[in-house]
DNA sequence: CAATCTGTGTTACTCTACTAATACAAACTA
DNA sequence: TAGTTTGTATTAGTAGAGTAACACAGATTG
């Protein structure tokens, strides 16, 4: 009976999944600006996984700036508000242009892409 | 001097790449219904991959029965055109789920999501 | 002060994807 | 008929991701 999380897909990198999972608690603010996150322990084990690979995710926020880590005392969320909406906005554009790279590979003309955004919205919604 | 092909992102598992991008070229009908494909070696050369990882990357299309193998005389793309348009569409479905779970994990309205893709889609035209 | 918690670093192990190098039988081709 | 091409199978080696189990110094807490 592995992990209590199931946020996370053992078939892809986890670390990979980390990063983005973290990137995206910053980035709507669930883990808020200037605050302290959870420690590395305790977020390997609320994830299910190892301390050396959360440590390696969070490493890559620190050199994005999007986190900051003190040594001894924690690891805290950039005050810098600006950085933070940037991140958000650049990870939306990221995933609008995988989709649209993926739909003109397939031949699928823009109105029937913004169809099947739309009959995929409401199957997520809330 | 490795690859010819620069289709493969090396960061990322070949043998799905490489099941991704015969799946789409069947879809699109680049490999014509009924028609044979290249080899398993000369698909390896190709995208400069192992022709095991080719091979194994076909099975699993095979199994879908996208494309039926016969066994000394080469591999065929099915002549079931219901089936390859079934699968055309449950791609880009499978894209556009991708797409709207990740703007709704953003917190990214429906309409937003539309301007988004809207604005990526000339990057990419042609 | 003593215990605990923090981020960080190190070493070793496992597991999997991928590569490499063959081999084989059946079918086609010159 | 001889040679090539087909899909398939096997065995071995390599590289990387993730895990495991520690250790350390500095800060916080009781």
């Amino acid at each position: 009976m592995p992990p209590i999380n199931a946020m996370l897909n053992p078939e892809k990198p986890i670390g990979e999944q980390l990063v983005a999972e973290f990137e995206r608690l910053i980035a709507v603010g669930e883990w808020e600006p200037g605050k302290r996150v959870p420690s590395v322990r305790a977020l390997a084990v609320q994830f299910g996984v190892n301390p050396n690979t959360v440590q390696k995710a969070l490493t890559i926020l620190d050199e994005r700036g999007l986190l900051e880590a003190q040594s001894t005392s924690g690891r805290f969320v950039t005050a810098n508000q600006d950085l933070i909406a940037r991140s958000r906005t650049q990870l939306a554009q990221s995933h609008a242009a995988q989709f649209a790279a993926a739909m003109q590979a397939l031949k699928i003309p823009h109105e029937q892409a913004e169809k099947l955004l739309a009959a995929q919205w409401e199957n997520f919604q809330q």
